[in-house]
DNA sequence: ATAACTATTTATAAGTC
DNA sequence: TGACTTATAAATAGTTA
């Protein structure tokens, strides 16, 4: 990828957000397309230290799954998730 | 990617199960990559047709999530999930 | 922050064994 | 089923605006 880089954490917090913006686009986009090529059912979540949720899911079967014993249980506990 | 295609579903089984293996390790490997670039908490779960569940999760609270509500509840409901 | 650019590395569809 | 090859497309780290 790019110029060749070892795959840690980076400490500058403007720099960490970009590239998690840049990979998160990614990541989601495949997840979308391994689950229409493999014709499976795909659940992504991320939790960014930027405090928001990211997440795809192909079928409803999952995202059920997600709403009632992911989303909403954080949504209690820690406001954070509320921001848009 | 290689030479150009249409995402869609292939209807030839053993090419689309192909693209599945190749696709899901790939898939694998860019969470676990954001989860540690972007210090972020990642789940993803895909259930295959070949009747097999894909997982990665980055941090135990999601692991634990996972395990509870989701990994556990299916074994009960279908046999398909305890294949190796 | 945000968005484009670009040089380079990765991913991958198709093919072969 | 995999494992390997190859031509091409996609992803992306660094940079610049």
């Amino acid at each position: 990828m790019g110029r060749k880089i070892e795959i840690k954490k980076s400490e500058e917090t403007s720099k960490r957000q970009v590239t998690f913006s840049k990979r998160r686009s990614t990541l989601l986009k495949k997840a979308k397309e391994i689950a229409i090529s493999g014709d499976v059912d795909v659940l992504l979540v991320a939790f960014s230290t930027a405090q928001r949720l990211s997440k795809f899911c192909s079928k409803n079967r999952i995202e059920d799954i997600l709403q009632r014993y992911i989303e909403l249980p954080i949504a209690r506990k820690f406001s954070y998730v509320n921001k848009p």
